[in-house]
DNA sequence: CTACATCTTCAAGTCGACTTTAGGTCAAGC
DNA sequence: GCTTGACCTAAAGTCGACTTGAAGATGTAG
């Protein structure tokens, strides 16, 4: 299949699956003279890679994960970045019941609310969901 | 207090706090000749910027969220952040859920596994936590 | 009073993740 | 056989979020 039906089926822009190619996080199945071709695997793939990026890993991560043959070591990577992703969803519950009570609550400035500030006191510095080896 | 206190007691470089000044995210008490004064309680809202940014709000966000004396609007919109944040999670744990699964799974590809492909179907298409009016 | 550590500004640089642009290729339909 | 539309590459541009660098100002210790 040609480039512009797997941007139709991933929703995704023929720039980006180009650039995904590039960077070799999908693959094509060959050429038709000059045109990429697809199966219709690559667009499960991308989805994850969607999910993956909309969760906060970066493209490389990715790459890392997706490899293919599960090998040993991927399978570690995968516990690893669960990990992390159960971390990541105790800050966002931590932000999420925070917005919440800053919405309803009395005091003048949120930063004024000891409830609110109590939250603070939760948050560990990492920025993004993953920093480790991948 | 000088920018560098600050630094010390935010854990965030001196770089950055000078720079979320210049976007307007954190204001100083005023200079002490050309050197910004801070007090205590801009600690507590880089906390707040640090936890936002970590978990996928943007700079611009923050600050709309972060304003001052809050106005009616801004509860709401902080209302409208936290369903994005529940939006968000549900993102999180399906991909973490996924992520345990396929560390375990028999199948030869993760993209085979068809407990696996079904979580991919959960996923909508936003990349980030908000593309809302703010 | 002078040295110097610490601040200042402003401009430019970096990085990831793309998008845009310019110029070129090719299969298909008229 | 020529036009057209979908594809191609390579390079440059963009955007957010910072960092780095150069050159200058200032508070404080000796």
């Amino acid at each position: 299949m040609d480039i512009s039906e797997v941007a139709k089926m991933s929703g995704l822009p023929v720039s980006t699956i180009r650039y995904y190619d590039e960077q070799g996080l999908i693959k094509s199945t060959g050429r038709s003279g000059l045109r990429r071709q697809f199966n219709n695997s690559v667009v499960e793939r991308l989805a994850m890679i969607s999910l993956g990026s909309s969760v906060g890993f970066s493209l490389l991560e990715m790459k890392h994960m997706l490899t293919e043959q599960g090998a040993e070591i991927n399978r570690e990577l995968l516990m690893a970045k669960a990990d992390e992703l159960d971390n990541q969803i105790k800050k966002l519950v931590t932000m999420r019941n925070g917005l919440r009570h800053a919405a309803i609550c009395a005091a003048p400035s949120h930063l004024e609310c000891p409830k609110f500030l109590r939250i603070l006191k939760v948050v560990s510095k990492r920025r993004t969901v993953g920093h480790s080896k991948y």
